[in-house]
DNA sequence: CGCCGTACCTGGAGGC
DNA sequence: TGCCTCCAGGTACGGC
């Protein structure tokens, strides 16, 4: 499901594409789509808009726009997905569309379970935006930042990652992953762990996304790349989904447990606790 | 304030 | 074959 590498390549395949285009008209398809902000001001911010360049900020797309115009954000959340198509989409789950011109062409956004959603960055946007914590793969993101982080929480490990306001982008199936590269046991309260499992699960991180970032994100059912491409970082994942299996690195095999509701797979030999002293 | 559980939503998988 | 139930998960929100 698009986590930060997965938006990450929505965004690297989009901004040549869209860079100094126009957006003739965005068209609302689905009510709940625009629904943490007004969907007309937001029809109305991106009418005739000349797109001036496309980032990302965790896992959220944004969109600016010339003159003046406050940047539109989309979120994919666990489905959606940007389309580029030179005529209308024959899929029944085209919730907005961005028609562009200069050469005319439309954005698609695609989303079968309707929770990914656009909204305006002027001041009304979600809490959630507003309060991301540091890109992973910035230069922000120090050992001792996240030292710093993980401190200050009791929460396990894994279920931490998962807080997009301490770091911004990752989503389950990284959380796992990272957790597995750098031998933490995902029910490990943050704050004990030791510098030594800081600074593993800080490069963990890094590595991961970095890599799955170059393989242009993970396909397991619904993402989709705006080409309508999957991403080819799925064969790559060592722990996700695959309970059951014997683990790479030391051949245990691979549980599956919920934590705040959410599946974490992990190596029960590989990723212990740290022994007590 | 921090943390936790649940709702939102649909397609696909699995049971019988 | 078909019907039923369950599960996937990012974020908003209510409750404690």
């Amino acid at each position: 499901l698009p986590e930060l590498p997965e938006v990450e390549t929505v965004v690297r395949a989009l901004r040549p594409v869209l860079g100094e285009r126009r957006i003739q008209r965005l068209e609302l398809l689905h009510p709940r789509v625009a629904r943490h902000s007004d969907p007309a001001q937001l029809e109305e911010a991106a009418h005739g808009a000349a797109i001036g360049g496309l980032r990302r900020r965790g896992k959220y797309i944004l969109l600016e726009l010339e003159g003046g115009r406050p940047p539109i954000a989309v979120h994919l959340r666990m489905s959606g997905q940007l389309l580029l198509s030179s005529g209308p989409l024959a899929s029944p789950h085209v919730r907005a569309v961005f028609h562009l011109a200069r050469p005319e062409g439309r954005l698609n956004f695609v989303d079968v379970r309707t929770f990914g959603t656009l909204f305006l960055l002027d001041g009304s946007e979600p809490e959630g935006f507003r309060r991301l914590g540091v890109e992973p793969l910035s230069s922000d993101f120090t050992v001792e930042r996240f030292a710093g982080l993980l401190a200050s929480s009791s929460t396990e490990v894994k279920s931490f990652l998962l807080r997009q306001e301490k770091v911004a982008g990752i989503g389950n199936i990284y959380a796992c992953e990272a957790c597995h590269e750098a031998k933490v046991h995902p029910r490990l309260p943050a704050r004990l762990l030791g510098r030594t499992r800081v600074q593993r699960l800080h490069a963990a991180l890094q590595a991961v996304l970095g890599r799955a970032v170059e393989q242009m994100g993970t396909t397991l059912s619904d993402f989709r790349r705006p080409d309508g491409e999957p991403g080819n970082y799925g064969n790559q994942l060592l722990v996700y989904g695959r309970e059951g299996e014997p683990c790479p690195r030391c051949r245990a095999r691979i549980q599956r447990i919920v934590q705040h509701g959410r599946s974490t797979f992990f190596c029960p030999r590989c990723q212990h606790p740290p022994r007590r002293r």
